[in-house]
DNA sequence: GTCCCTAAGTTAGTGACGATAGGCTATCGC
DNA sequence: GCGATAGCCTATCGTCACTAACTTAGGGAC
């Protein structure tokens, strides 16, 4: 629980203090405090080496600073974060990008989707696992709802159920789906030591199921084929 | 993130003082200590509540005496959760206790598993949702693997595989059924305040497609049945 | 009864944390 | 050249987990 990397032993530079904007580029100053957030986030790739002051002096700047841009820290990480939910949703577009069958695009989501949250766990984290109490108020959880990302995975969902291949309620089947990719994700960023048989079998096993438990006995018949081309079942 | 309630706000008394133990009684604080922590965590709901101080003041004694009995306050918690986890076992395996079908089994061990999590928010997110760093050394990863609980969700699943009515290697489909409950059972303590559909449709959409996509062609017959009988598809 | 050992705690303090109150200073319009 | 103000900083608070070193009370030996 006590912090045990000092500023220095985590790599940053120990401050050259910066030199002060100029009249009217205040806000300069937010993107660079910004900046400077994600790569302590993603290099250490754990979220207590960022604190107020490690943001602070990696950006050359005093601690207090951070709050005329930041309400809170929370505030400034989930800016952050917000940042890797816009890519976590062209990650999944570019996935899905030119799959004409609604079955091998909800796959292909799927396995993007885990896999971003494998590359990014710290904004993982941030995003979907983390308290309640720490989102803020400019991020509430009704944006998910209303954002590009699920909004996508409602229209693939609602492609599939339009083309036969899937039946139900979109939005409970995309919280379905969401669930399921979801709870491997984040087992495998809180438990990375656990004795895992193959992963990418897992996935796969996993994808599948949710796959053909949606499916219409129409589309089933077309499962092995997809499973040819887009890997195991 | 700073600390806004006082101790005196979530309600523990200002610490009588507890009476020192005879000789050779020394454990007894412990338990004292562990059950004071249990309650805390349980009635605040907040693993925040739960500071060395805020423990110390519970039991009436000076926050470095929790050192006589834990590493740290790591070990605290993970000393009070894992009696939560035995209990998590319990659960479920008397939700499913004289359920013959092994189908039906499942299902009810899934709904236990997700209202168990839901009930027990704070245990359960630092079970399985902390960060790999915050797991002391007595309880490492392959503890889950080896646990009753995983057991007995691997030995249903063996079970049904027998029966024909799934197929495929035991222990990955566990980790696939494990994946699927957890996903929307952490999904609903982070984001309590999501605009969340019916949750219990959800949950049932949920496993109903988990069940449906394990299934042999064989048990998905008897499926209808079972969905009359235990709730919908 | 008294001595002393040791179990069972305590007091005092360290350095980090998030956050706030209030002060300083360089730049720009005039 | 000068005042206003944008753009920061210094100093400090209260809390946190954790540690070092001290004290006190209980019980056996004599």
């Amino acid at each position: 629980m006590r912090r045990d990397a000092t500023l220095s032993e985590i790599g940053t530079s120990p401050s050259p203090r910066r030199a002060r904007a100029r009249r009217g580029e205040g806000e300069r100053l937010r993107s660079e405090i910004l900046a400077a957030t994600e790569r302590l986030l993603v290099q250490t790739g754990d979220l207590e080496a960022v604190s107020i002051r490690a943001v602070a002096d990696a950006v050359g700047i005093s601690p207090p600073s951070i709050y005329l841009h930041f309400a809170d820290k929370n505030e400034l990480l989930w800016a952050v974060c917000e940042r890797h939910f816009a890519a976590l949703d062209e990650v999944i577009e570019q996935a899905a990008a030119g799959i004409a069958d609604p079955i091998e695009s909800l796959l292909l989501r799927g396995r993007a989707y885990i896999r971003f949250g494998v590359e990014n766990p710290e904004p993982y984290r941030i995003l979907f696992m983390s308290k309640p109490t720490a989102t803020p108020e400019n991020f509430p959880p009704e944006r998910i709802l209303q954002s590009a990302a699920f909004d996508h995975l409602v229209q693939a969902v609602v492609r599939a159920i339009a083309a036969g291949d899937l039946a139900g309620d979109p939005t409970i089947v995309s919280i379905g789906l969401w669930a399921a990719v979801h709870g491997i994700t984040s087992l495998f960023i809180s438990k990375p030591d656990f004795p895992w048989p193959d992963k990418d079998q897992v996935i796969d096993r996993l994808l599948w199921t949710q796959i053909e438990g949606l499916a219409t006995p129409k589309a089933r018949r077309r499962l092995p084929r997809i499973e040819a081309e887009r890997g195991p079942r």
